[in-house]
DNA sequence: GTCTATACTTGGATAGAC
DNA sequence: GTCTATCCAAGTATAGAC
């Protein structure tokens, strides 16, 4: 036990280069896709060696995965705090609408996007992600179960469902968004679905006419 | 002018290799996504040299581009030549649902995200896959416009952003769907929509109940 | 724990024979 | 018009010094 310490503050140093590689990755993975995310592109961006990957993560794929892991943790902290406030179907529309914009302008989605589509090329990815997606789905169901409880469409339309289809959305909002470069084309979904609220709203749970 | 037809043979020839790499291009895509269509993939599903790549298109990127072009040709003529046939709401989820039914299994729309998502990584993929989308943002603005013409929604759903949010969807669901390998979740999205049909038919147009 | 150096592989692209 | 052979760049991954 000579040099008190000295063990734990390497241990440090290791974690910090762990994150730092992580957080590298993220913001390889936003700006450059999946295709640009190179092992030599992530350490560029983190300042570190290039070996370094290998020996926190033993392979590249090692480290997108924990990349996606980091960020998949936080959105889903965020959505699920932004959602559990949440008390009638014009206030989810207004939540859902300010995730989505947050998200657009992180890139949150756009790391997920990428490495849904790399998975196509990389066999080994492939349950590794459909693993990663099964949360979002059910916070998706989560928000829609809140909504539709009661209401006389709940037996018609299986919240599992209308999740998938949400988070389908969602992801596509992203690719075309990220390609077209234009973020008002989804607000503009947004505000569409507000102008139809009150017609659907009848048709919604006990949270009608919560807002006033 | 010795040996007529000479020249044409050798022309025919050559348009049935350019065909022949423009097919393998779309199945390696398919089947392998965009990492895995590198030039040498494409010539030995077709069966033709590497070389015979840069001789006809310049380069991957070229190939690649024709790949999609000809695949979305042919998809975009069935889906006009489909749609122009609807004559209502429950008949347009019909013919939606068949035609989202055909897209995952041909894999078409599998070549369309593998490019979407590519243009990511490769910037003078960017403006040449945004304008290949437009036509599809097109046919679906149409769809939609014919069955909102007329009913009190007309003014409230701008048919465009309708129609970004479907081909969204569209692309969404493909990626989700070829992830998960579950082409039943997406029939059951059109299951739950067909089920509130009858709910939201009163806001339609003139459609309403054509198949009563 | 971090670096340099390098082995090994794959892939885009071209030259030149046929 | 098609092929073989090859160049070159970029990438993953490892060995070994510090």
């Amino acid at each position: 036990m000579a040099k008190p310490g000295a063990r734990a503050a390497r241990a440090r140093a290791g974690q910090d280069t762990r994150a730092r590689l992580v957080e590298a990755a993220i913001e390889t993975l936003k700006a450059e896709g999946y295709a640009g995310t190179s092992a030599r592109a992530i350490a560029r961006a983190a300042g570190l060696n290039q070996a370094l990957i290998f020996y926190y993560f033993g392979n590249l794929t090692g480290l997108l995965l924990a990349a996606l892991d980091e960020t998949s943790a936080r959105r889903l902290t965020r959505y699920r705090e932004a959602l559990d406030g949440v008390r009638g179907p014009g206030e989810l529309l207004r939540v859902a609408r300010e995730l989505l914009r947050e998200d657009l302008q992180s890139g949150h989605i756009t790391v997920l996007a990428e490495m849904i589509s790399a998975s196509s090329s990389v066999p080994e990815l492939g349950t590794e992600i459909v693993a990663r997606i099964q949360p979002w789905i059910q916070v998706a169901e989560g928000a829609v179960d809140r909504v539709l409880h009661g209401s006389p469409l709940q037996g018609l339309l299986p919240a599992r469902d209308v999740a998938f289809a949400i988070v389908a959305l969602y992801l596509g909002v992203e690719l075309l968004t990220h390609l077209e470069g234009d973020h008002a084309r989804a607000q503009a979904l947004f505000e569409a679905a507000a102008r139809i609220l009150p017609l659907v709203e009848p048709f919604l749970g006990p949270f009608i006419r919560e807002e006033g």
